[in-house]
Parts: structure tokens; C-alpha cells; sequence
DNA sequence: ATTAAATACGACTTTATTAGTCGTATTTAA
DNA sequence: TTAAATACGACTAATAAAGTCGTATTTAAT
């Protein structure tokens, strides 16, 4: 319970490879897929995700790879995770609030504070603090 | 993603059910059940579970069911998920350090300050909290 | 004693989510 | 023209969560 999924992981171990490296430089994926052991198709797909969000810039053809872009110091845990993931909520009614059972449920306020601690939690962390 | 399981959800619903009739009055499986619209069944399961833990007591026989017995302001949110379901960690390697990437694993550090800091804030939290 | 209403609990099935693979297309440097 | 890379949808496999079933036990009420 309360796992990371890997793509989520994978993601943070690229993004940390690629930032101790520098910005400029390209790396590809069969890199980091063997440098941190990870299977390069899910690897591949996950920066493919990050790529289509902004985070890292694609190079195509040989040689190519991807170059990080993104500011990693405005960009906190929460947006990243729910970029990757989607919504991040304790309970669907977080942010969906169709549940039969909300009219008679009696913890839905207690779980919103503590999934909006999570969240701000979250919220304070840059991916530069994860990263470096 | 990061969401309770129903085990957890249906537990609190329960304990929160019962707290609010008081700890002398003894409920029973099918009544928490019809008034949430919780399967009997696995409700059942779970209140079995809290009175192994010594959550609840049981009372068996006609009239029977549970009373609450825990103080619910001596446990904490960590606690209790973690007596319903087992160890509460961002990634496996935070309890078990079997993982064969460890060696060259470079997020494992700032994941677990961010796990740390959860566990912090569910330490923080009492059930009497989550359900008065 | 018998009955019925409750808990106790392991085994099983179903469903949902996560993880991983495959095939094929596209881009581009050499 | 080739080969090394990204792009991406469709598929399969593995795992975890949710729910069901059957049967046993306890005990108050009659």
C-alpha cells in the first residue's frame, strides 16, 4: 500500500541521471535502461510520457536521445506524480464526487484534510530536491 | 493512485460508526453495513480483523456484535494502516532491502525523506482525530 | 434441547491496476 | 541507403484489491 508505481520511479532515476549530467547533454534510453537495470520498452514509454509533457526534449535519429528542459526547481512532486498518474487522492471523491455512498459517509471530511497535507507536503517539493 | 483501500475506508466508517453511540453500546456487522452500503461480507472481515488487533471486542451470540474498546486518541493513522495492511512505504526498498538495483538505485535517499515525512504526518494524526 | 442471530475464518473467484512486451512507423546522421 | 534512435497503440502477463462462499462456533431466548 501507498507504493510509487514504476513508472513514477523510473521517471525520478532518469531525470536525476540526466540532471547530473547537464542540460545540454543527450542521453539516450537504452542508457539509462541498462546503467539502473529497467526494461528499456517501459522505459522508453515513460520518457516518451515525459517528452510529450515538456520535461525533456526529444532528439531524434542517431545519437539522439533526450535533453532535459524543464526547470526542475518549479516543478513539484504533486504536478509530476498526477502528470504521470492522474489524480492523486486518498478516495475517488476527492475529485470525482459521483460516490453512491457520499450522502451517508461519515469520514469523507477527515480523509480530504489529510489528503490536502499530502498535497501540500507535495506541494513543497521541487524535483531539484529529489533529484540532486 | 495513493489511495486507501476499502479494508482501511470501511474500518474507519466503522470505528466512526461506533464511536458515536459510545463504547458501552455493542453494534453489529449488518447494521454498519446497510447504513453505508458496505458488503456484509467483507465488512465482516475487517471488524474480525480490529478485534484480533484488539481494536474492538466481540460479543457473540444473538444481540451480539462489537464494542469499542481502543482509546482511539492513544492510535495513530500509521498504526492503524499498517495493522490492517502490513508495512506503508513509498518503495519496498524502505523495509525490505533485498532490491537487486540498490547498488546503483540513485533516488533511494530523497524518496525516503519524503516517505518519512508521511509517516511523520500519520504519526501526528490519532484515529479520535480522523473520527470525531 | 432447539433455534436463530450473531461472530470466525479459510478458500476461492472476480475485477482492477500495474508492469511489461510486441510490432510497426518515423526521423535523421553518417 | 542504412542503422540508431524516438513514437506509439495494442496486446499480454503479473499482482493486488475487492468481494463471495461455505462451514463452524458461540450464545441468548424460547
Amino acid at each position: 500500500m501507498f507504493k510509487l508505481t514504476r513508472k513514477v520511479e523510473y521517471a525520478l532515476i532518469a531525470l536525476r541521471h540526466m540532471q547530473s549530467k547537464g542540460s545540454e547533454v543527450v542521453t539516450n534510453t537504452k542508457e539509462i535502461a541498462e546503467a539502473y537495470d529497467i526494461p528499456v520498452q517501459l522505459l522508453a514509454k515513460t520518457l516518451q510520457q515525459l517528452a510529450r509533457e515538456g520535461i525533456i526534449d526529444p532528439v531524434q535519429g542517431p545519437h539522439g536521445g533526450y535533453r532535459l528542459t524543464a526547470n526542475l526547481e518549479d516543478l513539484n512532486l504533486t504536478d509530476f506524480i498526477e502528470l504521470l498518474e492522474g489524480p492523486m487522492g486518498l478516495m475517488d471523491c476527492y475529485f470525482d464526487s459521483r460516490c453512491e455512498q457520499l450522502r451517508v459517509c461519515n469520514i469523507r471530511l477527515p480523509i480530504v484534510k489529510i489528503n490536502d497535507s499530502i498535497r501540500n507536503l507535495f506541494n513543497q517539493m521541487s524535483l531539484a530536491d529529489l533529484t540532486k
